[in-house]
DNA sequence: GCGCCGCGTTATCCCGGGTTAAGAAGCGCA
DNA sequence: TGCGCTTCTTAACCCGGGATAACGCGGCGC
């Protein structure tokens, strides 16, 4: 369970703004527990809602008209939760989120959070710092897909999510990774064999 | 040559901003001429600049240990170039900007910028614009790599950048798409050889 | 003109990962 | 306790793409 107050120092990074400012911001939002397997955000809905994860673990993914999924993200405590591509462009939502456990979020209003902003400099900022923080985990993940193998990619998802690692089912993994769960398998055969080498 | 006013409606998309805004936006922009095959910006640097592509066309890059080339993105007129996820996370670039044709930005000073925003509420979103469309691109290409195959990305490549396609190297094509140039060249056989069966 | 170099293509060989199918292990639930 | 479910593993086979090398071609400098 993250205090959400703790958080400030990630987000302040981008310029001055008040610890004032910061609580305001906070105090928009709304506990909401979610149960293990359960969603919080379905495509084909508007999007009202981003939330801070206060506790617990959720994923985003898709599914393509073929019928398979592939994960987009998962989050933990002091993450973002949200169709954030979706807010951007005010269409309806393509992603499921789902809880990995039960999980307890800080939800906020799309359109109240705007609100805010649009009146208050700082809070418009703090929003641009939420964007640049989603932009460059994704360049970070661009750059995975282009300049890693699998395997490395699988070696640093365990380095990332260490405490994660056991909550997730492998097939959401390799899914996350870019693979099949057949050739997760493998690869961990892999790896724990070049361990033993040791 | 796109007219930089144009791109007024594109931006002012989150909420009301003045075309009084947008264009003191632009007045701090310089324009520079790029020629063929020069770098406009380079790692190691702090960096100093944003731009916006007048005119030609540029790629960004980045060069592994290995020495392996990467592409991360094509950009035309009325895009943005820069090392974007360097700027926001105020460290040294990692980045390669290349001019693939004659080229003409329209240079921003990251500072210079950055302080407008401070003292703007409009300018402040404006920047929050400028990320949010960053990462929606982003997140569409994480798309790409995560459920579409070589032929497909390279499809959808073509079908985007129709107009630059004779203007990129075939090498750098197969890096955006992560692939190998001759990979890359497969591909295409295999792609003419798929419309001539018609 | 000649030679050189960068670029794209093609062939060969190999390997990683996809696909399918079968089985083992864990777990909730009747 | 036994059933069914999901998760994970393993094996067989196939195919796409990586690595390397040879070749052709056009551009360019000499």
């Amino acid at each position: 369970m993250v205090d959400p107050a703790s958080l400030y120092e990630r987000f302040s990074a981008l310029g001055a703004m008040s610890r004032r400012t910061f609580a305001d911001f906070l105090a928009l939002g709304e506990e909401k527990r979610i149960a293990k397997h359960a969603f919080w955000s379905q495509p084909g809905e508007k999007v009202r809602h981003f939330a801070l994860v206060l506790e617990g673990l959720v994923r985003h993914y898709y599914v393509d008209p073929k019928g398979r999924e592939s994960v987009k993200a998962f989050r933990g405590p002091g993450e973002f939760s949200a169709p954030y591509a979706e807010i951007i462009q005010r269409k309806p939502s393509r992603t499921f989120i789902q809880a990995l456990a039960d999980t307890t979020l800080l939800t906020f209003d799309v359109d109240v959070f705007e609100e805010m902003a649009s009146r208050s400099l700082e809070v418009q900022r703090l929003a641009r710092r939420f964007v640049e923080l989603h932009f460059v985990g994704k360049e970070q993940r661009e750059y995975e897909f282009l300049q890693l193998s699998a395997e490395e990619r699988y070696q640093k998802f365990c380095a990332e999510r260490p405490e994660h690692l056991n909550q997730i089912p492998q097939h959401q993994v390799a899914s996350y990774i870019g693979i099949t769960p057949v050739a997760l398998s493998r690869i961990r055969a892999r790896v724990v064999k070049k361990q033993k080498m040791r």
